[in-house]
DNA sequence: ATAAACTTTCATTTTTTTTTGAAAGTTTAA
DNA sequence: TTAAACTTTCAAAAAAAAATGAAAGTTTAT
């Protein structure tokens, strides 16, 4: 294999598995370009690898800059505007963890309280229900808090 | 908040945050359902209580079976299936950990280490991408295999 | 062996998500 | 202040994913 079929079957294996995680596609797969370019990317050199819009490519280097794990680059004498991925991976894996757990672990959190924390009145059915939505609070708090160690003290694995 | 209002709070938030993590609404929604069921539901009742249509049903409930962690359940003389969901969920948080692992992390472990392995010449650009993608199956691989321990020796995290 | 009671399949339709591209906006150099 | 060089926005189009429902398939009691 060599090395542009390579890099291509990256991004595109990159790109998949963001979609299986709720990640759209083409932001999963600049992300990918990225990380393994050794110098910064231009926006047009994003969207002619990728073959994607300019609306597109904007869109989504803005939604990886929110998430933290893209960054911008200018370089002196150039008009343009670059971009660098975070390469460092332990550091992506905490801002992703971070982020996931801000947006999407955290309010589920807070409606799993509420819905728990109703007057279960003497049926079997509506016992069931707290106790079940008890322990799912109890269960996804725990495991929050273990995915946060797990990336602080992420050298001692 | 009264319980049927709870509950369908409970279903409609369990099937966004499916949605968010690759999983189609539905099915997060039907499994949410049997969750919180402190008996066996049929088909007929799942149907009626998401208001999805029969196939839709059918094959979201093929879907986690497949998955293991919903299970069909033959009531004595009657002809209809009921279903019940897996409620311990250290048990839970094993099957779709594995499920996941098998699905898509060895598959993209597959192609990081093919791609990593192409002979790189002497240009930084291709040095980058091979020293990258060797680093990310390591980091993957590792990742994978803390999460198989976690849900392995669930009980002193 | 039959038919009633039920489930599955899959071509088609619907919904949701993503992408496009042109207009509006911004920044910089002169 | 202007205009060139660039980026962002967002309504509309396209693509992808999910849902429908009727026909085909299966199971079971008789």
């Amino acid at each position: 294999m060599e090395f542009k079929e390579a890099k291509n079957k990256f991004v595109q294996t990159w790109g998949a598995l963001g979609s299986q995680w709720g990640i759209n596609k083409t932001m999963a797969q600049i992300h990918a370009l990225l990380m393994v370019s050794n110098e910064p990317v231009s926006m047009e050199d994003i969207m002619e690898e990728l073959q994607i819009s300019r609306g597109n490519a904007s869109m989504n280097l803005r939604a990886l800059m929110d998430w933290g794990i893209v960054y911008k680059e200018y370089k002196a004498g150039e008009r343009r505007e670059f971009f660098t991925a975070e390469k460092d991976l332990d550091e992506l894996a905490v801002k992703i963890s971070r982020e996931r757990s801000k947006r999407e672990i955290k309010p589920a959190l807070k409606v799993l309280k509420e819905v728990s924390s109703i007057e279960a009145n003497e049926t079997q059915e509506e016992k069931h229900f707290v106790d079940q939505t008890q322990k799912l609070y109890d269960f996804v708090l725990k495991a929050d808090n273990v995915l946060d160690k797990i990336t602080e003290y992420k050298d001692n694995w």
